[in-house]
Formats: structure tokens, C-alpha cells, sequence
DNA sequence: AAGTGGTCTAGACCACCGC
DNA sequence: CGGTGGTCTAGACCACTTC
């Protein structure tokens, strides 16, 4: 782990810690060289991160100041791609748990296989599957991989997490990821499983999740029950 | 503008121009050095902005490749509060127009006061304005702002782009936002001025929007017809 | 083994904020 | 005016991919 890494996590903790309140200054720039001993390059690239996880934020003349960010922190947990919906819930003291509608190999339709950016007569798994949070079914998920970059997905990974299994056994790493995000009405397949009615709005985010090499890995659409899911995040600008 | 950002805006119109052609690789970065007479810190710096717009890939000891990212350049253009709603719609050769429905000073309910971090008794702009995107009526939003700080605000700068004139009247700067997205039913007003049924889904995007000092500036909901606008974006690791 | 990007340094100059 | 963060450099070492 990069110098710059540990140093963020250090600060990260002394802020949640309490140590460096919210609304107060932290220690400035070329005293936090002293202390970890790093340049102030590095410095700098340590509070970068945590100005992008909106903790901090600096200002030229002014010092940097610990934001209070508690009023976001109670609501919905972040989604992230990288660490896969289970513990994003559990940060949150939710629990997750999967129901397999569907898991079979077979080829792409044209725009999934534009999507996963896929050569001709390649096979995708095509896996539907619904995730029941707190006991209440929530979100149903459909989603395509690649066969060739996934090898040896089994029901017992589906009732899992996937992203573990791609991360931990097959050693992946991921770029990023583009996603839409619209409300559409349920369909059949809405109502049937997520238990609601036709009136119901639903949220579905689409996604296409890239590998570190720039091959599209997974393409997605994320049915979520309006009442239970929403999607929340940070912006923030610059650097 | 800082060095690397004028390094960035070079690459990229490199890159759009098709110098630098999809699925090739960068010149690298100590050829880069030599032509903008730089650091390669500053090289790298400005080869992240170009990452974190999802431009290009580069990968330790493979170069830093040219993306094809044509598929999503053709839908929706990603929502950017730093530069109104009027500039991304004219990427894409789409009109803008407003109508105000309701314009008046207010004090906050506790729930907006809390957003705004705003002491008691400051009052706040309560505005609804209708978005009308080539010609149909398609967003509904509320929003709050306190009076203090965006003094003079009159019909007319609400009719153009509030965001426009906040940077070059007041030369205010931002340091990001938050947001929530959710799907909703349309509620009375929703059906009123969106044109919906009562059984259309909305897309809600709340949203509190950061000054660079810290100081929320507006807290909005955006009521988005669901056949109308969607929300895209790229979420890319890391540095 | 050669070439690539990622990290890190020590020091410098500057723009900006606040007293 | 002093102190702060933002930028930039020239060079170094390392991890990784590719051949």
C-alpha cells in the first residue's frame, strides 16, 4: 500500500475517532510532514483522498477543515461496486441475503454484447437474481459476464457475493464503472417478485463495470423496489 | 489555470480530434515531459484528469491506452451542477426553458434549516421553476437557497441559469455536492405540471450543494418525468 | 531485459486568507 | 504581514507488463 494510502487512513481514524473534530482545523500541511515523515507532496495526496470522501476540505490561505458530515452519514450507505452490496449493508447494520431466479449460459443479445464490448459467438452468463435486505425482498438484479473472464461461477458464489469471488479467488481488479440511473414503471417480473404493485414505481440502475485492462466484466440492471433503495453519493469537485 | 490542466485540455482535444485514435496508446509519459516542458508529476497529474472523465487507461508498465467510450457519449449527458442544466442540454443539441411557478422569501422548515446549516431566523429563497426541454415540460424543481447569500436574485436571472449567475455575478465557487436519488409516484403537483398520470413514476434527485468555504448553498429536489431525463455518470477508482 | 507507469523526495515559488 | 495550501521541478527507485 502506497505511503499516501496510509497516511489517509490514519487521518481518516483520527477523524472519526474524534480527535480532529468537525469545524476545526487539522494540523497543517508541513507539521504533518514532520509527523510521518513524507513530503509534502505526499501530504498533499494523503488529504486529496479524503477531500474526495468529502471529510475534509482545504482552502488556499485557510487551512484544512474537518466537515461535518453526519447528517449523510445516517442515511443510505454509498453503492459500490468494489465492495459488493453485503458490506456496504452491513456498514450499516443491515443484512443481505440472494434468492437465484435464473443462472444459465447463453449468447448476448446485440446491445449486451456492445456493452461487454464481446467478439461474435462469445457466451455470457445470464444470472437474475433477488436480494432480500432485512428479511424484505428489495432488488432484482440482471446481469451478464463474460464466460471466458469468469470461470467457475457455481450457485454457491450467486448466493454469495460475486465481487468477492472476483476479487479474492480470481485475483481481479476493477477500473471503474459507467452507470445510468432511471425510474420506470414495474413490469411482471417486477411485481412478481418484488412483491409490488403495477402502480409501483421502480428505480433501476444500469451499469457496466470495467476491469483494470479496460474489458467491460459485467453488464447490469438493478431493479430496486422505490421504497427501498436509493442511490446516494458524493460529488465532489477537482483533484 | 494551473499547468496540468492546460496539459489535460491539450491531450483531450487530441484525443476527440482522433490524434490520439480509440484503443491506441498515449506517447509516454517522459515523451510527454519533453514536449510540454514539464515534470513528469505534472504529466501524471494532468493524465489523471483525463482518467477520472474516462478518456483513458493507463496501466503500470503497459501505457496509458485511448478509450472508446463513443457508446455512452451518445446518450444522456452526465448532470453537472457546476455548469447548469442549459449548457449540458446544449451538448446534445437539446433547448432549455423555464417557467416560475412560486418565487418568494420564507423561513425554513427544521429539515431544510438543518440542510443549509443555517442559523435561526435566516430567511431562504423558496423557488419552483418548471423545466421545459425542447418544448416539453419535463423537471419539476423545488429549491432552497439562503437569502443572505445570494442577494438579488430577480425573475429574470431565474428565467436564464440561477448557476450562471452565481459564478460570474456573485463569482461564487463550489466544492461539490450531494446527492440522493430515488424513484417516487407523482404526487398532485407532479400530475399538475409534468403532464403525468397519477400512475407515472418520477425520478427524484436531491441535492445539497457546497460552496469551496464549506456553506451549503442550495438544497433541491428535482421531480424528473421518467421518459424524460435519467442521470449518467462514471465512476472511476482511485486516483 | 527493456520499457512503462506509480510513487516519493527536498526544495522552491506563488496565490490566497486573515489578522 | 505571516501562515496556509496549490503547484512545479529534477531526479530517483520501484512494480509491473511485455517480449
Amino acid at each position: 500500500m502506497p505511503k499516501y494510502e496510509e497516511i489517509a487512513n490514519i487521518i481518516r481514524q483520527r477523524i472519526k475517532q474524534g480527535r480532529y473534530p468537525a469545524n476545526t482545523l487539522l494540523p497543517n500541511q508541513t507539521d504533518l510532514v514532520q509527523e510521518f515523515d513524507a513530503s509534502r507532496m505526499t501530504i498533499k495526496k494523503a488529504i486529496t483522498i479524503l477531500t474526495m470522501e468529502g471529510l475534509v476540505l482545504s482552502r488556499r490561505g485557510a487551512g484544512t477543515k474537518v466537515l461535518d458530515h453526519s447528517f449523510w452519514n445516517k442515511s443510505t450507505a454509498p453503492a459500490d461496486q468494489y465492495r459488493g452490496m453485503s458490506r456496504d449493508l452491513a456498514d450499516i447494520g443491515k443484512t443481505l441475503s440472494s434468492k437465484i431466479i435464473t443462472f444459465e449460459v447463453t449468447f448476448p443479445t446485440p446491445e449486451i454484447k456492445e456493452r461487454l464490448m464481446l467478439a461474435d459467438q462469445q457466451p455470457v452468463y445470464k444470472i437474475i437474481r433477488l436480494r432480500i435486505i432485512d428479511g424484505v425482498n428489495s432488488v432484482l438484479e440482471h446481469t451478464y459476464m463474460p464466460v471466458s473472464l469468469v470461470p467457475g461461477l457455481t450457485d454457491d458464489v450467486l448466493a454469495q457475493s460475486i465481487y468477492t469471488y472476483l476479487k479474492e479467488n480470481l485475483h481481479l481488479t476493477f477500473a471503474g464503472a459507467f452507470r445510468n440511473i432511471q425510474a420506470d414503471k414495474a413490469d411482471e417480473y417486477d411485481q412478481q417478485y418484488l412483491d409490488c404493485a403495477p402502480t409501483d414505481p421502480v428505480l433501476e440502475v444500469e451499469q457496466v463495470v470495467y476491469l483494470d485492462n479496460g474489458q467491460p466484466i459485467e453488464y447490469s440492471r438493478s431493479r430496486n423496489r422505490y421504497d427501498r433503495r436509493g442511490y446516494t453519493f458524493l460529488d465532489v469537485k477537482n483533484t
